[in-house]
DNA sequence: AAAATTCAGTTTCATTTGAAACTTAATTCA
DNA sequence: TGAATTAAGTTTCAAATGAAACTGAATTTT
């Protein structure tokens, strides 16, 4: 059977990552003026505060040249502070500022209520199976390739 | 609340795209040497022949500077043809040429094994209340912006 | 119908991106 | 321990991207 591309599965995940991207970038570019590298990393920093650049990377699946930039800039901004690392003199472990803080809670707050519009009409259930689905894919994505 | 990182949808929607575009590259791009514009330009002309640019822009999600970049390239490549539309002189209607849909035929053929492989797991009631789901995202997102 | 406006698609140019080279530090091996 | 290798993070440079300007055609306005 020939591809049908609107039963095509990446071709509606594609759409959607769109769509909901464009949704939140109102919030994170529009009203605080961050990329999208620098929000995913002040996410990651905010979740695992002393985290490695690398680890930041691997987390988030942004490229470590991109990830030094984010924090680079970051950093100029006064959000993340690097804490130089006792175990190992290459690596800066990174930590929101209390700034940082202040401003991620604010805005994690408006990305939540972005997110709940989103599922507007989904049933708990309807939202918890759309999570582990999602996460079936990535998981046997990740062991094809 | 705070903001679960790992329960927040867009961060998991956006690890499964990206791990599920890598295993697709792997065929479009490590296999048929077309870049992701290019392909995803090649899937709507083979949906919807004889499609103007701005109509391919629409459908895609894709900027009109990448859906005019990607035509020139897949018309050097002699995978997609122009015809002058009737209607309107400003615009060409597009096709795959002959070589072209024989490609994508092919390559159509490889990126549904990598789909099924993908969903490796999923009952068919499951994929489709995916589908449902990720649908209701985005038209819930288009109504938000 | 002539002028003004809008639209399709391309080109230009400034910014973003990412692969490869580089720097410094840690680890492994001889 | 000293040389060779691997790893973290940055810099460089070439390619990809996208916003704005542009070209030529269609539509709207007067």
């Amino acid at each position: 059977m020939p591809l049908q591309l609107n039963a095509f599965l990446p071709y509606q995940l594609r759409r959607t990552y769109a769509a909901i991207n464009h949704c939140l970038s109102e919030v994170y570019e529009g009203r605080y003026e961050l990329t999208q590298p620098e929000w995913r990393v002040m996410a990651i920093v905010a979740r695992d505060m002393e985290i490695t650049s690398t680890d930041i990377a691997a987390a988030a699946t942004i490229d470590k040249v991109a990830v030094s930039r984010a924090v680079t800039r970051l950093e100029a901004k006064n959000l993340v502070e690097r804490i130089p690392n006792q175990n190992d003199g290459r690596s800066m472990l990174l930590t929101l500022s209390r700034e940082g803080q202040a401003i991620y809670d604010k805005m994690s707050a408006e990305l939540l209520k972005v997110e709940a519009q989103l599922m507007q009409g989904l049933k708990p259930e309807e939202r918890d199976a759309l999570l582990r689905l999602l996460a079936t894919l990535e998981a046997n994505a990740n062991t094809i390739a």
